[in-house]
DNA sequence: ATAAAAATATACCAATCGGTATATTTTAGG
DNA sequence: CCTAAAATATACCGATTGGTATATTTTTAT
């Protein structure tokens, strides 16, 4: 790796907070600048501008989260534990290996749904992904018998990953990390009943 | 209505959409303006600032989907039937009733949860509004036998919150009005089942 | 060690930001 | 109709925005 891979690296690093808590557009060249101890010049001269850095931003939150869950995901052999994971993970939201700021995919979601397309697609990329992970977890589950055949995977990944979301943003605006709890039993019961 | 009156409404109708699709911090004084066709001077001269006129934006734009929602709900006898006016709004999220923007109290509390306390308490507010008319409603259904005895309607209140945003969420990324029409009949099928 | 190349810093740009003091216009009451 | 007050417009402020051309430093390969 090459210096200016690192260089690239420690940008993407060390904004990566304030991208995912301020949001892109009131993330300030000045912002990064300070969070780096670089200067405009040397951001400018590793990345095009401000949006690449936060498209990269927004790929490496989403790979902190991802790998936790999937790491977690391998611990487990029966396909119900696995699905388990989400709630489980996600009811600890505080935990540190999280993102700071929330979850990467609403935050950016909610911001450039009506205005970065290029992020949306990114973002609409993400969700796609997880919804399959989901799907496929399921439908493997029936097809060991593990679960019922009538469950509709694909009905299923979406409420869970809506309830999550929604979950996330319950809990950070109101401050309540039991909304958070209340609301990942009841995913885990749905999971349950599978 | 005096003039001031009526030139603070216009103001916040003109510029609501604006807010909620761009966001707060996005929403530049030119917008306003362009929207408006007032000037600067004349904006300050009847808003303290930007922030106020958030505010006001804020509680406008809620107060459109809150109104249509409980109207709706007045018109239903059962309580089953009065929850159910929830999913069946929101599965015609194209609804020209609906603020332009999306939902205001997720796009209004993913921006502002780690920046501006003040709009934090504000939606806090607006989320434990929402959740007190659904607890009331399960409540008064479970006290005419309508529900079962045994739901705990808190939790359930939250849950339909939750899918409610993460729904809306996942279907303005994606662009899939079927992922709402899916989540919403999940929704039913909860409500169906008290 | 040295020279070429790569990486970073300096110093600047025009545009826009939110906000305001003051001048002008419009409104409303007598 | 006239006047005082209220509402709106004009013209500006300093600060900050994202971005860049150029100079300097640092790295890398020879």
């Amino acid at each position: 790796m090459g210096k200016a891979e690192r260089t690239k690296q420690f940008i993407i690093e060390k904004t990566a907070p304030i991208f995912n808590t301020k949001g892109i557009a009131a993330t300030s060249l000045q912002d990064m600048t300070e969070a780096t101890g670089l200067t405009k010049g040397s951001i400018y001269g590793n990345f095009k501008n401000k949006d690449e850095v936060a498209l990269e931003v927004f790929r490496y939150n989403l790979k902190k989260v991802t790998s936790m869950v999937s790491e977690e995901i391998s611990r487990q052999t029966t396909f119900r534990d696995k699905i388990l994971c989400y709630p489980r993970i996600y009811a600890n939201f505080g935990d540190p290996r999280f993102p700071v700021g929330g979850c990467v995919i609403l935050n950016t979601a909610i911001e450039v749904d009506d205005t970065l397309p290029f992020m949306c697609e990114e973002v609409g990329k993400a969700i796609n992904s997880w919804k399959n992970v989901l799907i496929f977890l399921i439908n493997e589950g029936i097809q060991t018998g593990e679960f019922r055949a009538d469950n509709n995977a694909e009905d299923l990944a979406l409420q869970i990953i809506a309830t999550i979301e929604g979950a996330v943003m319950l809990t950070k605006v109101s401050g309540k990390l039991d909304y958070m709890q209340n609301l990942m039993k009841t995913v885990e019961n749905l999971i349950n009943s599978l």
